[in-house]
DNA sequence: ATGGTAGCGCTGCTA
């Protein structure tokens, strides 16, 4: 079983090389954020002619988070249970049941800068995210909760610590609210395969920072305990990158045997 | 200290 998950930018720019990722690297399931679309827009033909099945959540050309999956897809829910008033309401969240995981793909706020009140959004989205993946048990069974945190957990999650110093992406209490997830119960599977050379799966699409690999380690693959005593590895897929008009994020991929 | 690129959609916002 192989699972990935990629922010992929617009998946009306991106689909061909999307479906044609998937099919090549046999993913069974893709958990996409930023699909930039809305539910009608979405291209869900190019999808089901490479055997996925596809769920979508998405309002505008903001956001947009979706699962693709050819081992089925059962037990949809989109966004937050519960209320949802900002900043709980953008399509952030989903997740479905596929191959018998569960599958959540999230896009966490980007925050924007530590004096904007997107920041506190985004602190506030974290504690809520940690507060859903309790209620519904996503540290047991087995689960996997993935997609881009928008977070660098540790400074070797970063090109440059200085220059990232007083920054979001990298503040304290960002840090923090992931630490609590894993407090969960859920497991950084990549963090904990390559401890001393982290894999960056975000370079900024300035040029030569992909290169240089000047990135960040903020696209993460959070595995129940199941699940990552059941994976056998965990990788960057750096070539979908290295594409002509690529994401500014690569597909991170988690094989596990069930 | 600044600006560099990309996507959306049509002016500037978001990342």
């Amino acid at each position: 079983m192989r699972i990935a998950t990629w922010n992929i930018n617009s998946i009306r720019t991106r689909v061909d090389q999307v479906v044609a990722w998937s099919t090549d690297r046999a993913a069974d399931v893709v958990l996409l954020q930023e699909t930039k679309c809305g539910d009608d827009d979405f291209p869900f033909d190019a999808f089901t002619e490479a055997g996925y099945d596809v769920v979508h959540y998405g309002v505008d050309h903001w956001n947009g988070v979706a699962i693709a999956s050819r081992v089925g897809i059962d037990d949809v829910q989109r966004g937050f249970s519960g209320s949802v008033s900002a900043p709980f309401d953008e399509p952030r969240l989903i997740a479905g049941t596929c191959g018998g995981i569960r599958c959540w793909s999230v896009y966490v706020p980007n925050g924007r800068a530590l004096d904007d009140p997107h920041y506190l959004d985004k602190l506030v989205w974290l504690e809520r995210l940690r507060g859903e993946l309790q209620q519904h048990r996503a540290a047991e069974g087995r689960s996997i909760v993935a997609g881009d945190v928008n977070v660098a957990p540790a400074d070797r999650d970063v090109y440059d610590p200085t220059r990232w110093r007083r920054r979001t992406h990298t503040s304290p209490p960002e840090r923090d609210a992931v630490c609590r997830l894993l407090e969960l119960g859920l497991i950084d599977h990549a963090r904990d395969h390559h401890p001393d050379t982290p894999e960056f799966t975000w370079w900024n699409y300035r040029p030569g920072q992909f290169d240089k690999d000047h990135g960040l380690r903020i696209d993460l693959a959070l595995c129940s305990s199941v699940v990552a005593n059941k994976a056998t590895g965990v990788w960057v897929d750096r070539t979908a990158r290295a594409h002509k008009r690529p994401s500014d994020h690569a597909p991170l991929v988690v094989d596990l045997v069930l």
